[in-house]
DNA sequence: AGGATCACG
DNA sequence: ACGTACGTGATCCTA
C-alpha cells in the first residue's frame, strides 16, 4: 500500500527557524531551521514509513495570485538573512536524504501539494500533507490527512475531515470560505475587516459559503450588514486567494517521488558539514562519535595487551615507551571518583591495567613506579581528575606532559562538549563508544569487566595518542603553546595540590550558626503565615506568587516565563505595600544561608580529614576563569554581615597557624588601563588614587573634596558597566536612573576616557574581523554571533568582545601568580599552603614563623605576576579564620 | 531536566 | 524600535 508524504517546505522551514534558538556551525553558517526541518523529516520517515515523499517550495516572488491582487503577501517582513542562507542548505540536505523536491515558477508550494493530493484522491492512495498553514485543511479528504505543526515544530496535530468538522463545524472546502470572510494578515489577505474567526464561523454555520453570506446580507443586522455589503468584493477576492489551485501543470510524475531510503555515507557527510553530531549519533551513521563495540574493534589498528599477561619488566618497558595514557575514574566529583583502570599506548600496542591490577602485588610495582615517575611523560585526557582519583588511593601522578582536555578547552573554551568521543569526532578520527553506552548512567551504571572494559580503555588511549599531535599543532597555530605549556598545564598540578590539601572547616561554628538561623526562620515563617492568613510553601515561587499577587493583590512588577516574578528586585519595590514583603526577603536570606552554606557545607566535610575539598574546574568558563564545585568555595558570603559569619568556620588545619589572604585591588580596571592605553586611567593607577573617586572627579568635573558618596557610587557603577561592556539600558537599570541620563553619563565618561572608548570600538571591530578576541596571554574566545542580524545576539557578542579580554586577562594574571607562588613555596621550602582561589583573591594557611615573610612575599609575587603599564596591587590580610582575614 | 532565585568576583 | 549589564554553582520547586 502506497503512502505519500507531501511537505510544505517554505512553511516548515519558517516554523523551524522561529521555533529554534540560533545555531551555527563553526563556519558561521546558520543551521537552526535546517536542523528543525531534519528532525521533523526523521520523525516522518520513522512514523509514516512513506513510499513517496516530496518537499514542495514556493518559486520566486510573483505567483498567479499576484495577478489581480498585487499586495498578496505584501507587508511581510523580509526574510531574515539567517534564514535565507538556509534554503540552499535545506535543498542540498534533501538531496542527501534522497527525498524529491519540487518548485514551479508562478506557483506556491500549496498548489503543488494540492495538485498531488488531488492525484492521491483520484488514485485512492493515502497521503499526509505536512504544513504549518491552516489553509491546507481544505485539502483534507478520505484519503488525505493534514498534519499541522503546533507549538513550534515539536508536535503536529492531524486533521481528517471528521476532525475538521469537530473543531470548526465545517467541511474541508469551507476552510476557503472561512479565509474569505476573516482574511489572513500574514498573507495580507483582507477578508471582511472586523470579521474574525468567531463571526466568520457563525456566518458559515448559518449560510454555508461566502457567496451565500453575500446573497443573504440583507438578513444581517446593523453594523454586520454594513460591513458585509461594503466589502463584498474583498470577501470574494480573499476567497479566491485562499483557494489552493489543484491543477498545476506538474512536470514531475508521482512515481518520481518514490522514496527509497537514504545512503548512510552521503547523509553522514552532509550532517558532518552541518555539524549535526547528535543526529549522526542517533542514526548511527558512519563516523558517529559513538559506534558499537564491534565497529570499534573492526576499525582498530592496535593490539590490546592485558597488564596481567606481562611480567613485571615487560610491563615496565611498555609503560616507559608509551605515547599516551587514559586513566578512567567514574563519578563527577574526582575526590569520590571510582578508579576503574588505565590504558597506555606504545605505538600500536596498548596495555590495559584494571583497578585490581593496580592493587595487585605483582603488577602494582611497575604501574605505580611509572605513574609516580616524573621523568616518564604522561600525555592524557583530564589528568587533573586522574591525579585526584589516584591521589586518594595513595598514588601520585607525576610527569604530566600534555592534556587533551586542557588543549581542547584552550582551542575553543565555549565548545559545549569536550568529551573524548566528541573531541575525536571533531578531529575526524575514527569513532569510539561513548561512556554512557559502555557504562550506562545514573542508577543503571554498571562497569563492565574483562574485554569490554579493556577494549574501551584501549580505544580511548588510542584516541588520545592520535589527538595529541593534532591538538599540539592547533595550539601552535593559535599561538597558545606557551599558554598551554607554561601556564595551564602547570596550573592543573597546582590546583590538584590545593584540592587534595583541602581547607579545614569547623563544624561547631556552622552548627551554632545553623541553630540560630533555625530560630529566625521559624519566627519568619509564622509571621509570614499570619500576614498571608494561610500556610503555604514560601519556597515555591508559584505559591508565593498566588499569595502576593492574588490573595493580597499586590501589583505585578515583572513576569517570568512561568508566572509572576518574586525575585529580590521585585520584592524591594513591593515593600511599601505590605509588611509581608520584608519578612519574605529576610526569610529568603536566612534559608539561603541555612540550606546552601550551613547544611550544604556540613555535608561536604570529609569525615576522615575534617576538611572540604573543592574541585576547581579549569575547562568550563569561557573567559579563562576557574570554577569551583563540590562545594563551590568561590561564592561563600561576604557582602552581608549575617552571611559573612560563615567564613568563621574556615580555619587553619594546624594549631597556631593563620589564614592569610591577598586580593588584587581593581585588577580588571588596571587591565583595562593597560590594554586600552588610556593615559588618564593609567595616571590614576600610577598615582594609586581611588579609581572611583577619580572617575567621579573627571566625569563630573569637580575636585576630590567635592566628590560626595553618591557621585562616587555612580562613578563606580559606570566603571563596572565599562568592564561588562556598557549599555545605557544596563546602567540605567543598575543606578535606577533614566536611560537618557545613563546615556549622558556614558557619553561624559567616554569624553574623558578617550582611550577606553577607542578600545571598545576597536575590540568590537577586531572581533568582527577575526571572529574572536584574545587576552594578553593569547587565550582565545570565538564570537560568531558578532555578525548576527538579530540585535540581541549581536549586542551580547559585542559586550562579550569588550569584557572577555578584561576578565580573561585578569584570570591569566592570577593563574600566573598561582604557578609562581607554588614555585616560590617549593624553592624556599616553606610550609605555607595555598588553599583557595576566588578570582582575584588567594587564600593560604601559614605557620606562625612564616607569617611575617608571607605577608610581604605573597603580594610581591602577585604584583609581579605580569608586567603591565600600570602597577598591580595586592592587599594582604590575616587572622584565625577566613572571616578575620579581612 | 529546567526554571527561578541568589551566593560570589 | 529592538531590550541586557560579564562570568560562575547550589538549592528548591515543578513539570
Amino acid at each position: 500500500m502506497d503512502k505519500w508524504v507531501l511537505i510544505d517546505g517554505n512553511s516548515i522551514i519558517y516554523r523551524a527557524f522561529f521555533a529554534l534558538p540560533p545555531l551555527t556551525n563553526s563556519a558561521g553558517l546558520h543551521t537552526n531551521a535546517v536542523f528543525g526541518f531534519t528532525t521533523m523529516l526523521l520523525r516522518l520517515l520513522e512514523e509514516e514509513k512513506p513510499t513517496h515523499m516530496l518537499v514542495a517550495f514556493d518559486a520566486g516572488k510573483v505567483t498567479f495570485r499576484h495577478e489581480g491582487y498585487e499586495d498578496y503577501k505584501g507587508g511581510r517582513e523580509k526574510t531574515p538573512p539567517e534564514l535565507s542562507e538556509q534554503f540552499p542548505v535545506l535543498k542540498e540536505l534533501l538531496r542527501s536524504f534522497g527525498i524529491a523536491q519540487y518548485e514551479l515558477a508562478g506557483y506556491e508550494a500549496d498548489d503543488i501539494i494540492g495538485t498531488l493530493s488531488r492525484l492521491a484522491d483520484e488514485r485512492g492512495v493515502e497521503a499526509l500533507v505536512v504544513s504549518g498553514d491552516k489553509d491546507m485543511l481544505q485539502l483534507a479528504s478520505d484519503h488525505v490527512t493534514i498534519a499541522l505543526t503546533r507549538k513550534g515544530i515539536s508536535e503536529v496535530e492531524r486533521y481528517d475531515p471528521a476532525e475538521i468538522n469537530e473543531k470548526y463545524g465545517l467541511k474541508p472546502l469551507q476552510i476557503i470560505d472561512l479565509k474569505g470572510l476573516m482574511g489572513d494578515t500574514s498573507d495580507n489577505i483582507p477578508g471582511i475587516p472586523g470579521v474574525g474567526e468567531k463571526t466568520a464561523l457563525k456566518l458559515l454555520h448559518e449560510y454555508g459559503s461566502v457567496e451565500a453570506v453575500l446573497a443573504n446580507a440583507a438578513e444581517l443586522k446593523g453594523k454586520m450588514r454594513e460591513k458585509v455589503e461594503t466589502h463584498q468584493d474583498s470577501a470574494l477576492m480573499s476567497k479566491k486567494l485562499a483557494t489552493i489551485f489543484r491543477e498545476v501543470p506538474l512536470e514531475k510524475q508521482p512515481d518520481e517521488l518514490t522514496y527509497g531510503g537514504y545512503d548512510a555515507q552521503t547523509l553522514a557527510d552532509m550532517f558532518r558539514k552541518l555539524e549535526f553530531k547528535s543526529l549522526i549519533e542517533r542514526l548511527e551513521l558512519p563516523g558517529a562519535a559513538s559506534v558499537d563495540a564491534a565497529a570499534v574493534a573492526a576499525a582498530a589498528t592496535y593490539e590490546v595487551v592485558a597488564a596481567g599477561s606481562l611480567d613485571g619488566p615487560a610491563l615496565a618497558a611498555m609503560l616507559a615507551a608509551s605515547d599516551s595514557v587514559y586513566i578512567e575514574a567514574i563519578g563527577d566529583n574526582p575526590h569520590q571518583a571510582r578508579l576503574i583502570g588505565l590504558a597506555a599506548a606504545s605505538g600500536e600496542r596498548i596495555v590495559v591495567a584494571t583497578y585490581d591490577d593496580l592493587m595487585d602485588e605483582k603488577l602494582s610495582g611497575p604501574l605505580r613506579g611509572w605513574l609516580e615517575d616524573e621523568h616518564a611523560p604522561k600525555r592524557g585526557y583530564d589528568l587533573h581528575k586522574a591525579e585526584l582519583a589516584l591521589g586518594w588511593l595513595g598514588i601520585a601522578l607525576r610527569g604530566i606532559a600534555f592534556d587533551a582536555l586542557l588543549a581542547a578547552y584552550l582551542l575553543d573554551p565555549t565548545e559545549s562538549s569536550q568529551t573524548l568521543a566528541a573531541l575525536i569526532q571533531r578531529h575526524g578520527l575514527s569513532a569510539i563508544q561513548t561512556d554512557e553506552a559502555v557504562y550506562g548512567k545514573g542508577a543503571r551504571l554498571v562497569v563492565p569487566q574483562g574485554d569490554v572494559l579493556a577494549n574501551h580503555l584501549a580505544a580511548k588511549a588510542d584516541a588520545v595518542r592520535r589527538l595529541v599531535p593534532l591538538l599540539a599543532e592547533q595550539l601552535e597555530q593559535g599561538h597558545m603553546t606557551k599558554l598551554n605549556d607554561e601556564l595551564e598545564l602547570p596550573l592543573a598540578v597546582v590546583l590538584a595540590g590545593m584540592e587534595k590539601q583541602g581547607i579545614q572547616v569547623n563544624p561547631a561554628v556552622l552548627e551554632e550558626l545553623g541553630a540560630e538561623l533555625e530560630r529566625g526562620i521559624s519566627q519568619y515563617m509564622s509571621d509570614i503565615y499570619a500576614h498571608a492568613g494561610m500556610e503555604f510553601n514560601i519556597n515555591s515561587p508559584k505559591q508565593l506568587g498566588e499569595v502576593l499577587f492574588e490573595k493580597l493583590g499586590l501589583p505585578v512588577i515583572k513576569k517570568t516565563k512561568t508566572g509572576h516574578s518574586t525575585d529580590a528586585e521585585v520584592l524591594e519595590k513591593l515593600e511599601p505595600y505590605s509588611e509581608i514583603v520584608k519578612l519574605i526577603l529576610q526569610y529568603r536570606q536566612l534559608t539561603k544561608l541555612q540550606s546552601t552554606y550551613v547544611e550544604g557545607l556540613l555535608k561536604e566535610i570529609r569525615r576522615d580529614t575534617g576538611k572540604v575539598h573543592t574541585y576547581y574546574r579549569q575547562t568550563i568558563a569561557a573567559t579563562g576563569r576557574l570554577s569551583s564545585q563540590f562545594p563551590n568555595l568561590q561564592n561563600i558570603p561576604i557582602r552581608l554581615e549575617e552571611g559573612r559569619r560563615i567564613r568563621k568556620a574556615f580555619v587553619p588545619s594546624e594549631p597556631g597557624w593563620s589564614i592569610l589572604a591577598a586580593d588584587y585591588s581593581q585588577i580588571e580596571l588596571r587591565v583595562l588601563a593597560h590594554i586600552s592605553g588610556d593615559e588618564r586611567m593609567k595616571e590614576a593607577f600610577i598615582a594609586d588614587t581611588d579609581i572611583h573617586t577619580k572617575t567621579a572627579m573627571d566625569v563630573f568635573g569637580v575636585s576630590a573634596d567635592e566628590v560626595d558618596a553618591n557621585m562616587r557610587r555612580q562613578a563606580k557603577a559606570v566603571n563596572f558597566g565599562i568592564v561588562y561592556g556598557i549599555s545605557d539600558f544596563g546602567l540605567s537599570n543598575n543606578l535606577g536612573i533614566s536611560r537618557k541620563d545613563a546615556a549622558r553619563f556614558i557619553e561624559q565618561y567616554f569624553a574623558v576616557f578617550e582611550g577606553v572608548r577607542a578600545y571598545m570600538d576597536n575590540i568590537v571591530a577586531q572581533a568582527r574581523r577575526d571572529g574572536y578576541v584574545t587576552t594578553l596571554l593569547e587565550r582565545r574566545r570565538y564570537l560568531p554571533e558578532i555578525k548576527a542580524s538579530n540585535f540581541n545576539l549581536r549586542s551580547f557578542a559585542e559586550r562579550t568582545a569588550m569584557n572577555t579580554p578584561i576578565q580573561g586577562t585578569a584570570a591569566d594574571i592570577i593563574k600566573l601568580a598561582m604557578v609562581k607562588m607554588d614555585g616560590v613555596l617549593r624553592e624556599r621550602k616553606l610550609r605555607s599552603r595555598m588553599l583557595l582561589q576566588v578570582h582575584d583573591e588567594l587564600v593560604f594557611e601559614v605557620p606562625a614563623d612564616e607569617l611575617e615573610l608571607m605577608k610581604t612575599l605573597l603580594p610581591e609575587v602577585m604584583e609581579s605576576a605580569l608586567k603591565l603599564d600600570v602597577p598591580l596591587r595586592a592587599d594582604v590580610s590575616f587572622g584565625d579564620n577566613w572571616y578575620e582575614a579581612k
